[in-house]
DNA sequence: AGCACGCCGACT
DNA sequence: GTCGGCGTGCTC
């Protein structure tokens, strides 16, 4: 009997299998590796990538219909094998399918069939033609003409990249100007440059006792696969610690992967790892060009990245050389992907971690309840850092009891008065308020019709700026209307936005220079880096903000911080609302005061009896934290439990509701009703975009019950016919209920 | 997800 | 008569 050669092929596909393939003919088998990327006919389809999962001799699929390779397409892996593993593991631990999940590690550019093996840059220089032209003569094109007389001036070819960060968008003038023949392109060789010099900085700061230790103590563990959880407010210097250990790290040869959150990576948090650490960073950020992607990509892979920074995503960038693994604000929410591969970035860089014996640290002032809840139980090293010495003190909080008092719309008499205390003693103020907008409802008071979005069936909020009316589930919008539709009759609003804040103040501060910074007025490119700057200099005397004020800014001058709104939230059905809610209390609350300046924070609410305010102003957030795990454990919620979510969406409610239940009975069947099945319920935002939506919560005590059918149910759901009215998907380890 | 096959409505 | 609508079925 002949032996077969059969490879297992990866193909980016939503099915949850490997497919068989035979080797091209006359091909040397030997040349074959797990990781290698492969085109082959798929379906109708003739040519597909693929990635060779593993070699065998056999086949569940008969032989006489397997198909044969089209192209082998790279020489050597483009996923070495332990990276493979690792990408395997998580397709089998979120149940989600291997191709999409082996090719979301890899650069769009790379996803695609013929690309190169390795990256190679692209250097333009002038042809003869060229030389001779006079830029001044392409008139018709500035821009062709800069860039000419840029590579004429150049003794050398000039590398792409580089005219790319001098102009911006160079590439179509450069294919316009090749095509004139008055530049050629030639592609470098990707020769190994020589190994650069190790170049780190000092650090401008004293380090305090704390930090020392917990550098210590992270040191120690170089070579274990020990966590750590990092528990320093803001201002405590996270970061200082994180580049103290990161330096023997990279000196030793060895590469640091830093995750930061969606917003937190700045060009300025950029620029401090640059000013400190002079090695190749690899950035991986959704700026960047796809040419630049790739080469940063294969920089990190290749190991001549010494750092490699980058959001949610880049926790799959390959690592010729682990040493460290950092993970910034872990309870972030920016890290757990909301759609398709709902990944949880935090929770896959432990496991590279754990598996390259190599160790994580997780950094935040208000750690995630998972995160404490392991760091209780001693699976983490919990290092504290207090605040420093001399620097930011902690502010003081006081509530602000509305109820009853006179109101300037969203803003109290007692906040107005708080204000005007400030800004007299030239301060500055910040005033948070989570809704973007003028008002959160458009209604008739006569008739009580409401100005909605349709596909939603949820209210829309007025935006004066622009005059319209937007719906922030779908993001739809449409010209706002004065009057209403069905009895003519002028329209009221309902629900402040910071828009109306910034209104207010309009009138009682008209001399307070006033910023509003949310989405809408920072949407342009360099806006936000504008504001800051204005902050800074102190030219700002109140700030308004949504969310994006809370996370990562500091702002030295304000003394007083309001939150404008802490009521909502306090409520929610959602079992971790009371977590978010501390957490952006302590986030808000940390963003001010420095030095000799004191800082304030007030909050506006009509529950100034809730103990979550209680709790948190008079004990903290890791006093407060701890009553929540004890709420968490009598209730059997995760983290004293572990959950996985079905969610299905359908144009009809009914087809959703009763997939759902036949999925219920499928389950039962198969785990013997050993699993606490919750549905189904209705998504916390029923409808959305035109689809209803459901879920069913799955939970149980031990994480290997829950997983330990899911594959085989997931296939018969595949299988089921209400499956095919339904878009549905399984999330493990949910983090919210919309 | 793609992609093709297939069976019913309004048009050069 | 055909172009094209999106339901259904399949992918080694």
């Amino acid at each position: 009997m002949t032996r077969e050669c059969i490879l297992r092929v990866a193909i980016a596909t939503p099915l949850r299998r490997l497919f068989d393939y035979l080797p091209p003919d006359s091909f040397d088998i030997k040349n074959l590796h797990l990781g290698i990327r492969v085109s082959v006919p798929f379906g109708r389809r003739k040519e597909v990538s693929g990635i060779i999962i593993s070699i065998g001799d056999t086949s569940d699929f008969p032989l006489n219909k397997l198909k044969k390779i089209n192209v082998v397409i790279d020489k050597h892996p483009i996923l070495e094998k332990k990276h493979l593993n690792f990408l395997i593991w998580a397709s089998k631990y979120y149940h989600y399918p291997i191709g999409e999940v082996v090719f979301s590690a890899l650069p769009t550019w790379l996803r695609k069939n013929n690309a190169i093996e390795l990256f190679r840059e692209s250097v333009w220089s002038v042809t003869e033609k060229g030389i001779a032209t006079d830029p001044n003569l392409i008139s018709k094109s500035p821009k062709q003409a800069q860039i000419l007389n840029f590579i004429q001036q150049s003794q050398t070819a000039v590398n792409e990249s580089e005219l790319n960060n001098n102009y911006p968008r160079a590439k179509q003038s450069l294919l316009a100007l090749e095509k004139k023949e008055l530049i050629t392109k030639e592609l470098l060789d990707p020769i190994e440059p020589a190994e650069k010099e190790i170049k780190i900085n000092k650090s401008p700061f004293k380090l305090n006792k704390e930090q020392k230790s917990a550098i210590k103590e992270i040191l120690n563990s170089l070579e274990s696969s020990a966590t750590f959880l990092l528990d320093g407010l803001t201002g405590s210097g996270k970061t200082e610690v994180y580049m103290s250990v990161m330096e023997p790290v990279i000196k030793a040869g060895r590469q640091c992967l830093v995750l930061l959150p969606e917003i937190g990576l700045t060009p300025q948090q950029i620029q401090r790892f640059k000013d400190r650490f002079e090695v190749d960073i690899a950035i991986q950020h959704s700026g960047l060009s796809e040419t630049e992607r790739t080469k940063h990509w294969q920089d990190a892979k290749t190991g001549k990245a010494k750092i490699i920074l980058g959001t949610r995503s880049a926790v799959w960038t390959p690592l010729a050389n682990p040493g460290l693994y950092i993970i910034d604000e872990e309870h972030d929410l920016s890290y757990k992907q909301q759609d398709s591969f709902r990944y949880s970035a935090r929770d896959m860089l432990i496991i590279r971690a754990t598996r390259d014996k190599r160790p994580a640290v997780l950094g935040s002032a208000t750690p995630s309840l998972e995160t404490l809840h392991n760091a209780n139980k001693e699976r983490y090293q919990h290092l504290i850092l207090p605040a420093r010495a001399g620097e930011a003190k902690p502010p003081t909080h006081r509530i602000l009891d509305v109820r009853g008092k006179k109101m300037f719309g969203p803003l109290s008499q007692l906040l107005v008065d708080e204000i005007r205390t400030h800004l007299n003693n030239k301060n500055q103020v910040l005033l948070f308020l989570n809704r973007r907008g003028y008002a959160s409802h458009l209604y008739c008071h006569h008739c009580g019709w409401k100005a909605e979005c349709e596909r939603c069936e949820l209210p829309y909020t007025y935006h004066k700026y622009n005059n319209r009316m937007v719906c922030h589930h779908c993001d739809s919008n449409r010209r706002s209307i004065k009057h209403c539709p069905e009895c003519e009759e002028e329209l009221l609003f309902l629900g402040h936005g910071t828009e109306r804040i910034e209104e207010v103040l309009a009138e009682l501060f008209p001399k307070a220079i006033v910023a509003r910074i949310d989405r809408d007025t920072t949407r342009k490119k360099n806006a936000m880096n504008e504001y800051l700057e204005k902050i800074h200099s102190g030219e700002i005397d109140i700030l308004i903000g949504t969310q994006m004020l809370a996370k990562g800014h500091h702002f030295p001058n304000v003394t007083l911080t309001g939150i404008v709104d802490a009521d909502r939230g306090l409520f929610s059905t959602d079992f971790r609302a009371s977590e978010r809610l501390a957490q952006l209390f302590m986030q808000v609350s940390g963003r001010t005061g420095r030095g000799s300046k004191e800082g304030t924070v007030v909050v506006q609410t009509h529950n100034p009896e809730h103990p979550l305010f209680k709790q948190l102003i008079e004990h903290g957030y890791n006093y407060f934290s701890k009553s929540l795990l004890q709420e968490r454990k009598h209730a059997s919620l995760p983290p004293h439990a572990y959950m996985a979510f079905l969610r299905a969406e359908a144009h009809n409610a009914n087809d959703a509701k009763r997939f759902i239940n036949d999925a219920i009975m499928q389950l039962n069947l198969l785990t013997q009703n050993a699993l606490q099945l919750f549905g189904p319920i209705p998504a916390l935002i029923e409808k959305r975009s035109g689809r209803y939506r459901y879920q069913l919560i799955i939970q149980s005590s031990s994480r290997k019950s829950l997983h330990s059918h899911l594959d085989q149910w997931l296939d018969k759901l595949d299988e089921m016919k209400t499956a095919k009215k339904v878009r549905w998907s399984i999330d493990i380890d949910p983090q919210d209920m919309t």
